[in-house]
DNA sequence: GAATAGATTGTCT
DNA sequence: GACAATCTATTCT
């Protein structure tokens, strides 16, 4: 399958927002050992610290897990959450703001049947890709994802046919005051997909 | 179909 | 020592 070229560093070094709104469509490429595995993105979340308070860049705070993300652009900040998952996220914005586009959500592509087995589902399960953590899981990213450059490594982003895109509240995020209503998630509008779907 | 509880560990206070 | 950008199984209607 023809994938096209992957994305260059100026695709990632635009706003977050305007970010996270173009990587809908964008294809997802994992060139793992056991093989190519690649989906679309249809669902992502747009974190601008240090003054979103959601972000975990918030206040500017630097340590060794928020490191990556006040460096360049276009390369992958992955944490773990609640004691078990792996989520991924694609550094944004020019050096030194500490900004990034969780990606939630993927339309399974290729290597449909090694993410079935990383994951232990049926391969044709929406469940397969439908959250944070569960692409983290069938796409083979964890720690070792940690801080892997877009730009140059086994992971990247490709040109893809992007739909209607819809746009509403982050989820899970009650912690961050004011900042939790800002409408900054963004889905492909009508794809099985995505995790939650809004009204539409 | 909707709601709830439990799992489990790196990171920060 | 508390808690988290979640997922799954289980227990309700």
């Amino acid at each position: 399958m023809e994938l096209g070229a992957r994305l260059l560093r100026d695709f990632y070094e635009r706003p977050v927002l305007v970010v996270a709104r173009d990587c809908i469509g964008k294809v997802l490429v994992h060139e793992a050992p056991e093989g190519l595995v690649a989906g679309r993105i249809v669902e992502t979340e747009a974190y601008r610290g240090p003054e979103d308070l959601a972000a975990h860049s918030a206040k500017g705070r630097i340590t060794e897990r928020t490191r990556v993300m006040f460096g360049p652009p276009a390369h992958a900040y992955m944490f773990l959450l609640y004691g078990m998952h792996w989520a991924f996220n694609i550094v944004a914005g020019p050096e030194g703001h500490p900004h990034a586009v969780l990606v939630r959500a993927l339309e399974p592509l290729v290597g449909v049947e090694i993410m079935a087995a990383r994951r232990g589902v049926p391969a044709k399960s929406v469940t397969l890709c439908n959250g944070p953590g569960k692409l983290c899981a069938a796409l083979g990213l964890d720690r070792s994802a940690y801080g892997l450059d877009l730009c140059t490594g086994p992971l990247y982003l490709a040109p893809g046919e992007r739909g209607a895109v819809g746009r509403s509240p982050r989820i899970n995020i009650d912690y961050a005051g004011a900042w939790v209503k800002k409408p900054w998630r963004f889905h492909e509008r009508g794809n099985r997909y995505v995790s939650v779907p809004p009204r539409d």
